[in-house]
DNA sequence: CCCATAACTGGGAGGTTTGTCAATTTTTAA
DNA sequence: TTAAAAATTGACAAACCTCCCAGTTATGGG
């Protein structure tokens, strides 16, 4: 078990409950990254968490209940970051190249995350389209702004998608460097029909240092997960 | 269990030993395509082959080999199937068009293979670097021919093909219907550099009907996974 | 048709999994 | 400080898993 995981370390000021809670949550995580949602087992995660088996089962109802408070978890966070890190980009070419370059950078930090988040993606179809309409925003933006020739629809904002997980899941595998969030950036431009000079010039274009702010999350029951412009 | 799957199918007319390795791997390839590999049982598949649980063991050492066995046989049938239905076309911009559009409808006239292969295509690596070949050598005459206006590197192949995996995924879950091929290439197109308008043009050309061929593989040892041409 | 051989059966050993519970320890708040 | 509440433990039932094997049945070449 790390020292300490995204979840304990969220809760790290928080009651014994809600710590061992997030202790459970990152045990959770790093065997869904391995194995996938079926294949952990309840006693894994709990000899992993270093805790009795019993213990599990006074925080969660079962292992079900564990996987969404994971996965809602995962992808309000990531969605927070990656929010915060663009609030102040108006323009859609920037906003769109960005959020592949950021989203994959985040994901690369905290590895057992974004492999978890893949599988998430891939399982459960709520969380997906609610990422997805984070997405659809800029896109429409790019049209009305003129930027983008291509038609904006439901299978264009899922391709989208799939380049960015695509991209994701050969950074994991250590397929590609780092430079691979640019280039599929790149190519996302042309085919929204960003001139390909263009498409070049903006993916590569240097991003601020990535500033992580792994912070508690508010007190009240999980915000509703939704874009803030 | 369903009359008779694609692998039995394939093994009518061997002799019983093949029929009954055939009916397992039908039955494997309904359970990996609704729970995965790791979570699908081998007592499963045997109840679902109507088969005693030992009989498997006759077949196969263990899950693995069966997990192979099915994921190599679906990737070959595939990939035969995909090369037949190109073999005179010469164009790249029709190869690559008709590649993502053809696998799509291929893959969804047997969605458990296309489920599984689906599975496969993220758990296996070498399967998945032999089916890139295919798309390597398409793309690369694209440029040959001054097609293509992008520079071919390992990002974009993987991107490439995320995307038809991605279009996969939604014509599986029944969020798209069967345009979408025909969308999802005319994207890939623009992305390598084909004028948008032609893109869209030869996405959408009419393609002759689809002939499937489910045949008896030959009897001698799986052939090798290699494009024809 | 006969019978050697191949295919198949089903019970079981030994392990893991889920979820429960009575007993114990720790925390909290008066 | 102390007692009630909350958290934790670990053993356990019941289900399910993989793989094995001794015994039974089916197949097909001579």
């Amino acid at each position: 078990m790390l020292a300490t995981g995204l979840f304990s370390n969220e809760a790290r000021n928080l009651g014994k409950s809600a710590r061992t809670r997030a202790k459970l949550m990152d045990a959770a995580v790093e065997l869904f990254a391995r194995d996938g949602f079926k294949a952990a087992s309840v006693n894994e995660i709990a000899k992993l968490a270093e805790m009795a088996n019993g213990t599990f089962y006074v925080h969660f109802r079962d292992k079900r209940e564990i996987v969404q408070a994971v996965t809602l978890g995962i992808a309000q966070e990531l969605a927070r970051q990656l929010d915060e890190a663009m609030v102040d980009v108006d323009d859609a070419v920037e906003r769109v190249s960005m959020a592949t370059r950021r989203f994959l950078d985040l994901a690369l930090t905290a590895p057992d995350w974004g492999r978890a988040f893949f599988r998430a993606a891939w399982a459960f179809r709520d969380l997906r389209e609610n990422m997805l309409s984070f997405l659809r925003a800029d896109l429409e933006r790019g049209r009305e702004q003129g930027a983008f020739t291509v038609e904006i629809d439901d299978v264009l904002i899922d391709t989208f998608a799939s380049m960015i997980m695509g991209a994701l899941f050969g950074r994991l595998a250590g397929d590609f460097g780092p430079e691979t969030g640019a280039r599929v950036a790149e190519l996302q431009l042309r085919m929204l029909g960003v001139p390909p000079q263009q498409a070049k010039a903006v993916a590569n274009r240097q991003l601020p240092e990535l500033r992580l702010t792994i912070t508690a999350l508010p007190k009240q029951l999980k915000p509703e997960l939704v874009p803030s412009r």
